[in-house]
DNA sequence: GTGAAAGCGCTAACAG
DNA sequence: CTGTTAGCGCTTTCAC
């Protein structure tokens, strides 16, 4: 029955004032800035607020007055389950989130049904900037967040014109994990990478949909991978990448599968994420393929399980990403700011790569 | 620099309609009502609002007008990080951002730093209604999120008068668990649960303490216990409940070895969440004690990692909580409605239970 | 310490 | 199909 009173909204500032019989300023300061009334009128105002089941300032009207709606948008195009079990995209959400409870703003998610192309949710956020994570560049809902006059920081996303940016040296990463599979001595190796383009292609993808991928990420690991390797001499061309629409370790086992029956010499298998990778580790376990004695699998991101298995990754720090687009959006309204923080990553070796077997060992045993 | 043409908002839809000599009826409705119009015009409209950089109806002065923020708000007190390590908040999280995906919604999370108390970004949040996931009966936040005129649902809280709750029953649930405990043969046991008020008590908590716990399913939980093994002759009162703050496998841990050092004859040690009984059955290790063998342990959520170490635990459908939830506040408006979801719970036996050894075996060895 | 005036930017009847 | 009329509920100079 106390809640009866609370369903409508019975008072306004304008009649609380009227009731009280003071002007609509006098009852603003009472919320707004008590060292402006007598603490005696303060008291009465508030008491009559209650009285009459007022709930304070209306926020959104506030908000119009004031210009700031208190909350960042958060734009995740991927289907919302994914990134609820990637413990990636997890723990960019939690530093984001933290940086934001920090400033005492919230987090307002925006609903994205990756069915329809439902742009109007974009819109109709009430928001004083957004983060947009992850998603690929042509992607329509980008599109809208940049058409919107507030401030907006992407995060893992090329650099787009005048937009803060937040990421790593993806290239240089990947690169450097590539070299040190070079230096075990693998040449056949094969790819398993996450969704190139927002159309599903479950199957190998080719050199030109690897250069013309849509996500920024996949397609700059890619790239450092063929330039890594083509410096010792691989054809790239013939290296074999195969592409999973759902990123989950069953795409990650399906892949390998895939990848291992079509070649039977590769020596190395490099996914483009932990979760895949760990899905790889599975199916070599299933094919009784012993890591990393005959298979080489290596993930990316450094992910909590990737880490308790050995998984030969590269760790980059999710939690600060997040953290850092929250305080890029947060801190500095407009002015000369850095456009962009590039966070260090780590190379962990772990104990899935070693050396290649030798062809007689891989035909004759160990 | 087409950014920065959007970093201020040049243009109004009044000014829009002043460029164009109509008046703003006819540019809303090019917006919003697009069958009103002529296509040429609103071709005119829309072009004219490009060339002038109008981005669309600002969406907090069309919230106020309309009365309709398009989100809703999510109160999880709880510390925000050990909410993002949590699979059952987690997935709670999930579902109910589900939900509000598959109405358009956007998911509002109220910033709530739980050093200071302060309710105002409750107040300032434009939402069209709540969501309260467990917290403190006695939180202040709570306290703020009834007092906005908006509808609100309560999930894993006690009921409050008039407001539509979604859960489990807690009681039912964890009484099965004990009478499966008691059928094997325990009399001996321990628990471990989580925090039980707003204040830090990592230690044993007395009946007294148990009765009036401020978070509802710990209190419900430790009740249904209590009830189930004075059914039995158990004096509860002898029963070593250990509590702790923090919600984490370390928690579980350290409760579990103060818990086993105080009282040496435990047989069976009840936890209430599978994150804390991950963490015991981690110390048992320690310890050498063997798993079911030497110690039963059961946990509470059916998280997927205990599914994996088979421990025996209640499930309960998080995912389907967190939906609920959603559904609840977004599909009826007011009307006479279910106040409250009960759903349904399963009781895992897993093998981390089993009969206690006894006195005999205890001290000469199996 | 308090009040009057002036919108913030938009939508929703209702008339034409 | 288009325009006129009225606010939604609030904050904020700037006088008193």
């Amino acid at each position: 029955m106390a809640r009866s009173m609370h369903v409508r909204r019975p008072a306004t500032l304008a009649s609380l004032a009227a009731e009280l019989g003071v002007s609509r300023t006098t009852v603003s300061n009472a919320y707004n800035r008590p060292d402006q009334l007598s603490p005696e009128l303060r008291r009465r105002v508030l008491e009559t607020a209650r009285r009459l089941g007022y709930p304070g300032p209306d926020p959104v009207a506030r908000s119009l007055r004031t210009r700031k709606a208190g909350a960042v948008g958060l734009l995740l195009t991927e289907n919302l389950s994914y990134a609820f079990r990637d413990p990636a995209a997890l723990g960019f959400l939690e530093g984001l989130a933290l940086a934001c409870e920090g400033a005492g703003q919230g987090l307002h998610l925006v609903p994205v049904n990756p069915e329809r192309e439902d742009v109007a949710a974009v819109h109709r956020a009430g928001v004083d900037g957004f983060v947009v994570y992850s998603v690929p560049d042509d992607d329509p809902h980008l599109a809208a967040v940049l058409s919107r006059p507030v401030p907006t920081v992407v995060a893992d996303q090329p650099t787009v014109d005048g937009v803060d940016r937040v990421g790593i040296d993806d290239r240089g990463a990947i690169m450097e994990l590539a070299q040190q599979l070079i230096t075990l001595g693998h040449r056949k190796v094969g790819v398993i990478c996450m969704r190139l383009a927002r159309d599903r292609n479950d199957g190998f993808a080719p050199v030109e949909r690897q250069k013309t991928a849509h996500f920024h990420v996949q397609r700059t690991r890619l790239a450092g991978l063929s330039e890594a390797f083509a410096k010792v001499g691989v054809d790239w061309s013939r290296v074999p990448v195969v592409e999973r629409f759902d990123h989950s370790t069953a795409s990650g086992a399906s892949a390998a599968a895939q990848l291992l029956d079509a070649d039977r010499d590769v020596t190395a298998l490099i996914c483009t994420s932990d979760i895949l990778a760990l899905g790889a580790l599975t199916e070599a376990k299933r094919r009784g393929l012993r890591v990393p004695q005959d298979l080489t699998v290596t993930g990316f991101d450094g992910i909590a399980e990737g880490e308790r298995l050995g998984l030969t990754t590269v760790r980059q720090p999710v939690l600060e990403k997040g953290k850092a687009a929250g305080k890029l959006l947060l801190a500095s309204p407009d002015p000369t700011r850095p456009r962009e923080i590039t966070l260090p990553t780590e190379l962990i070796l772990g104990t899935t790569s070693a050396a290649p077997r030798t062809a007689e060992e891989r035909w004759f045993g160990p």
